[in-house]
DNA sequence: TGTTTTTTTGGACTCAATCTAAATTTATTA
DNA sequence: TAATAAATTTAGATTGAGTCCAAAAAAACA
């Protein structure tokens, strides 16, 4: 255990991330306020050491950088298709229900749900 | 209708990407061997038209190249952790058994499943 | 404490994908 | 059909996320 793998941790667990759905390069930049020489290289070491741990998700975006979610539930993502915006959403009894449905023993799953949110619906925003 | 995009239509009806799931470099090889001086830039411009007209779907997998499936169903993909491979799995009810898990009026999912074929279990391969 | 192992570091590098601007092709209209 | 306008192709440059590397530093172990 590092300082720098036990900063990473602490902001995981913090505020900063709580229901948030943050890239490396913004992990980087939190980092960074405390601890300011921190290297790129060693962020994303740890983003890897940890995702193999199950310690943190990876969600890989349509293009551009991947996401990092500390959630340790099993839940599938709602994006707006308009404004990019990422929530959670769970859904209780879909790992089960993935396992009967397609007849394999589903380790996990990952689950990205289009939609156009509220917000952007409200102001009639185009997709 | 450019007789570049009418080639790459052709090989996405072909044999060549029947049940398939092709990388964008991969479709730039089959397109030369009937087009030899094809860019790689007219291939990744059609793809991208192609996806937005939905006549395509693009998957981003976990790193590496993006996969192109031209099945017009919708299906999620069984992703094998071991070898990477991945194949269809149709799910009939799941937009709808979606839409009520989520109270969210969902436009379409994107879905993989990972898990370990029978394959690599056989050979006992490691994770 | 001394030794071994692991981690960090910064910069180089890789790779997929996008961008650019000129050349070409296709579509439009007269 | 010719003239013009619009869209597409092209090769190469560029971007950007992520990985690799070898030396230095830190942590773990005995």
């Amino acid at each position: 255990m590092t300082k720098q793998r036990a900063l990473l941790l602490s902001i995981f667990r913090s505020e900063l991330c709580k229901g948030q759905h943050r890239t490396a390069d913004e992990l980087l930049a939190l980092a960074r306020e405390r601890m300011p020489g921190i290297s790129r290289a060693t962020v994303y070491n740890n983003l890897r050491s940890m995702e193999e741990e199950g310690l943190i998700r990876r969600i890989t975006a349509d293009g551009g950088a991947d996401f990092y979610d500390s959630s340790f539930v099993l839940h599938g993502h709602l994006i707006c298709t308009v404004c990019r915006r990422i929530s959670d959403v769970e859904v209780p009894t879909l790992l089960d229900d993935l396992k009967k449905l397609s007849g394999v023993d589903v380790d996990s799953y990952e689950l990205k749900l289009r939609y156009v949110c509220d917000e952007c619906k409200a102001e009639n925003r185009a997709v």
